[in-house]
DNA sequence: TGTAAAAGTTAGATATTCCTAACAATTTTT
DNA sequence: AAAAATTGTTAGGAATATCTAACTTTTACA
């Protein structure tokens, strides 16, 4: 059974080796510093995860996770934006104050916890940021997923999700753009972002308030891989 | 902010000075053997939780809790007992599950969360078990509550409550004893303590081992107060 | 009331996780 | 290629929470 520190090193681990994917491995400056750390607390505990066999390591190395490693790793994370979903749409917590909660609750191990409330939430795919959440196995959808302000003028996308605030979700309502809409973007204002958008047979002009909240993919794309 | 254990210690205190209701003061074996700790630990801790002005002791006297320790006992076993009816009502654990877990969430301390959970869970009173759940004050309604081998024979008794022991859960539901059942004491054998009791259409016998764990009340009785 | 048993304390050790300060290796720059 | 800057390591120390072993105080009882 690992420590909450162990876990919190190995969440670290997966966000700058994983989902930050520049480079699949680390400098112990670097995690120290995504950490809060001092680098020499991070290299005498990272001989200690070496010996775990939870991430690859050698003195004056980088550091990268293990299949194991990243296994643990994700799990933290799978139960952070679990509880962070269960807290915002059971509890009515906004989504800038789930997180340093689940940052307690994500230490919460049993795996029958955590599948139970997975089942309970109707097994959600992404957490209140928008961000997906992995599976019982690690894994995790990385559709490249772009927001409704990053994607290119002319070609057509679909809407996997959304950021869960309220105000987001009731405008989307009151302009009927729903998830799983395709959408083009017709034209970009380069000096404010406003954007002009075309949807089953509406045309809405948005601001990038709304735009920056939307994830979308290319419609070609299936959810699991692609490269768009 | 109180770390894990010195959380541990004030809830064993509150249940061995407040709910154990023999004598408001404990001392360091008793105290150390309830926590499975060895004296010299607990010596060690209470003063340190003296100094944090949680206990009242003396060396070589016995501890009982002051009004702040007392206090933030409760909230500890406010937050396990929400946790438990959380995890039976929401997420379909059993009862006999549910404490391991209370035992890690209970030490998440946002005030806030609890609160939105006890909302949430529509205000709970009791417990799966049928322990009463302290409330924002830290009051907590305490029924006069006798063991089922402490009863009179012949009489008609409610369940409100089980020691929270895996063992006397799990056998409880072999023999489907439930809270809230009416049982009747048919027979009391002096010699050893086995019982014959009587519920819905069924008749067991019982040893001490089970009888001084379960909790009852006169059928009469509300569970608030009673002073049969 | 004196002694034995029970209860409680202290001292010294271990493990975890962090720190600072000094040092060593590696990389970058000139 | 040497010096400077960056990066990483080691040694030694602190806090927390636990242990064992030896010692002391209190209580019980004969």
């Amino acid at each position: 059974m690992l420590s909450f520190t162990e876990e919190n090193y190995l969440k670290a681990l997966v966000e700058l080796t994983v989902f930050d994917a520049d480079s699949d491995e680390v400098g112990v400056n670097a995690l120290a510093s995504n950490l809060d750390l001092k680098p020499a607390t991070v290299s005498d505990m990272v001989r200690k995860l070496k010996e775990k066999s939870l991430v690859n390591y050698e003195k004056y190395g980088k550091v990268s996770l293990t299949n194991e490693g990243r296994f643990m790793g994700m799990m933290v994370i799978r139960r952070h934006r679990l509880w962070e979903t269960f807290l915002s749409s059971k509890l009515d917590f906004s989504w800038d104050e789930v997180h340093e909660l689940a940052e307690e609750l994500e230490h919460i191990h049993s795996k029958k916890l955590i599948n139970r409330l997975d089942e309970f939430l109707d097994f959600p795919k992404f957490d209140p940021h928008g961000d997906a959440i992995p599976n019982k196995k690690g894994e995790i959808l990385l559709p490249s997923r772009k927001t409704l302000s990053e994607i290119e003028v002319g070609k057509s996308y679909r809407i996997i999700s959304v950021r869960d605030q309220i105000d987001v979700l009731q405008y989307m309502d009151r302009i009927k753009l729903k998830i799983n809409q395709e959408v083009t973007i017709d034209h970009r204002e380069e000096f404010d972002g406003l954007t002009t958008i075309s949807y089953g047979k509406q045309t809405s002009i948005v601001s990038p308030k709304l735009t920056e909240n939307i994830f979308v993919v290319c419609s070609t794309c299936s959810k699991a891989k692609c490269s768009c």
